[in-house]
DNA sequence: CTAAATGCAAAAGTTTTGCATCGGC
DNA sequence: GCCGATGCAAAACTTTTGCATTTAG
């Protein structure tokens, strides 16, 4: 999906939820999606004070975070330890992840069968699934050279 | 597994890393133990501090639980919001988890397959695992009947 | 004009840590 | 006796919230 295509979806959203428009929360859409695709909140708040002008608070930024996690561009991929890390998934399919331990690498994948796991599991014990996550931690392929 | 095999082999494991076997980390095995097979940190805090004698500060039981989990009698298994909840493996299976969002019912259940893709994953990535964690948030049959 | 959004600072919740004291070994 | 463990209170983090002010509709 287009950046600019997801920006109106999210302004018909919010429109459709009596929310507003504003300048930061559209603005927060680029600035994540200019981030890359995995982040953490401080560090969105971080860089994105250290821009020209103030895009956003802190504050503004956490709210947001949770629009948007209701409007479905972001998700929370990975918990490890007491951090969390965000995802812009806008438009993209869903996949589980790899994180090397070490170098805190992200390694995306996708399996159909994991999928097919999840609704024969559901249908067995009566469960509406909503969304999952499979996280497998563990040491990526350079770090495994390391000897530390 | 026993819970007095556990005791011991963890304290084995507590003389082979040159720590201490001390009265509170035995105590805090058997409360978490009697507790159920999962909690969550503050609870475990409440209730042993509501018992006769302080098994243990708050200080030492985050330190315990630590421990315990680099012993490998405990796990993170759900991180859910701002909340961790652990579970007390001992000698359990390996298991996946169900969460109902709305009552917080949690249902374990485990398939080989997912065993097998995690193996077929990692082989082709050239990714060491060390361990997984597949949670699948929806709602449980009870809940999806009340209209709330 | 009205209600919602924002920024700030304060508060809340969770986890860690410095340090004096206690207790295994 | 020595060195690690414990308890306490303070600190560090992360996230949320109350309120005065700004801004979208």
């Amino acid at each position: 999906m287009q950046l600019s295509e997801l920006k109106q979806k999210f302004e018909q959203f919010l429109k459709q939820k009596g929310y507003k428009v504003t300048k930061s929360r559209l603005e927060l859409i680029d600035k994540i999606a200019s981030y890359g695709s995995h982040f953490e909140i401080e560090q969105l708040v971080v860089w994105v004070s250290n821009q020209d002008k103030g895009v956003a608070s802190r504050s503004t930024i956490y709210r947001t975070v949770k629009l948007l996690q209701e409007f479905g561009a972001i998700r929370e991929v990975i918990k490890l330890g007491n951090r969390t890390i965000y995802e812009f998934i806008a438009g993209k399919p869903h996949h589980e992840h790899l994180i090397c331990v070490k170098c805190g690498k992200i390694i995306e994948f996708y399996r159909e069968d994991i999928e097919e796991i999840q609704d024969k599991v559901c249908e067995e014990y009566k469960f509406t699934p909503l969304n999952h996550r499979l996280e497998i931690f563990g040491v990526c392929s350079e770090c495994s050279y390391s000897v530390v």
